[in-house]
DNA sequence: AAACTGCCAACTGTCGACAGTTGACAACGC
DNA sequence: GCGTTGTCAACTGTCGACAGTTGGCAGTTT
């Protein structure tokens, strides 16, 4: 019994216009026309407007009424209260994979922390992917769904922040060191420790963000 | 017709369905038809389904492709993620309240604080309203737009569940000596023995409910 | 020239109808 | 009797069209 691999036409809307959101392809400030979406898509304004609204719940778009709907441009003050949310669930993540990691666990996060030093050494910067990679698959170890869920709405709304961003050296090699010293703390099952470390590591990615916004 | 149409067709849908869900009006379980719902609000599926989507964002629906909507049963494991959400964010708040917290916030908290001894030495059962009332006003106090926005979401969901909750005194008494310790803890600026006692707190409310649905 | 007013195009909000899928029931074969 | 298969009603997914609202623009007034 596979479930049906076949999405709706607003499911697969979703995936397109999260894309094209995320990738800046829709920039921020801009604005949604139903119609001139719809007709490119090559589906009705029905779906696409169930779509609108589901990106809108992931906080995605902004919806204003009457006026339709717009792609949130960077702010500091979001900046900053997104990242209190973060910090929130990330260090309890952090707190519960220390304590209910599995080796497997480990090892995927050390072979993605060698993933980031070997490119990092090649003289490639550090890829947000694999940022990525690795906190996605830290709160995979905290075997949390629910905790899990409201990561990756976070972290997706950090992506489409992140256009601002700039690359850093200095910044990109203190992340890998944090990843480094997260991995030894969730090992050690210290779930304080991992829980300080992944606080200091969100407080200087933001840091990094809102001074490269001011630029 | 309304005359001030201030709010759409599917703002309004929203909140009825809302209030119907959380109620139990809608019984857990249960499927919502659309065409029959939506003949009894007086408007057609298309708002009505925008409606659906939107609580089923919030997690007061679960969505199933054909099948329709279907208002989630409480479930041990389902509560126990539930309240690990919970608590990463609750205890993030009360850390941040303890930090942020203004005067007016702390009479505010000893206020509901205060209402919830009369009515219990007056006999009467801690009122449910008392409880969400004291978390909101520490959610409010903790002035993180974005955690407050989840926390209400959480709460929410745990009102959804707790159809199964019957009143226990002795669990009544503990939660309201854990809200006075929180006042405390938040009063001294504490923002560690906050979030340690909020921890403790809804521990407690979780192994409560996990109880209460055994039976 | 600035401000006000009325009009207009564009867009969102809403509706009724059609098409595709699902689960159940009945008829059939073993 | 039990499993299989064909059929069907009910419901969701989707569409095109209509109605109401918004913001802007032209024309008018002071």
């Amino acid at each position: 019994m596979t479930p049906p691999l076949h999405l709706s036409l607003a499911g697969q809307a979703v995936d397109v216009l999260r894309e094209q959101v995320l990738t800046g392809e829709i920039p921020p400030g801009s604005r949604v026309n139903e119609v001139e979406v719809a007709q490119k898509l090559g589906i009705s304004r029905g779906p696409l407007r169930e779509a609108i609204r589901h990106l809108a719940s992931e906080g995605l778009l902004r919806l204003v009424p009457h006026r339709g709907a717009f792609v949130p441009a960077a702010d500091a003050d979001e900046v900053k209260a997104l990242f209190e949310l973060r910090t929130a669930l990330e260090c309890a993540a952090a707190e519960l994979a220390a304590s209910r990691r599995t080796d497997v666990d480990l090892v995927r996060l050390q072979e993605v922390c060698a993933e980031s030093r070997a490119n990092y050494r090649a003289g490639q910067p550090f890829p947000y992917r694999l940022d990525l990679a690795f906190h996605q698959t830290l709160i995979d170890a905290a075997r949390s769904p629910r905790i899990a869920e409201q990561v990756r709405l976070v972290q997706q709304r950090v992506v489409l922040l992140r256009s601002a961003l700039e690359d850093d050296p200095p910044h990109q090699h203190a992340s890998m060191d944090d990843h480094d010293e997260l991995v030894l703390a969730i090992a050690d099952g210290d779930a304080a420790g991992a829980s300080t470390v992944m606080r200091r590591h969100l407080s200087r990615v933001c840091a990094q963000m809102l001074t490269s916004l001011n630029h």
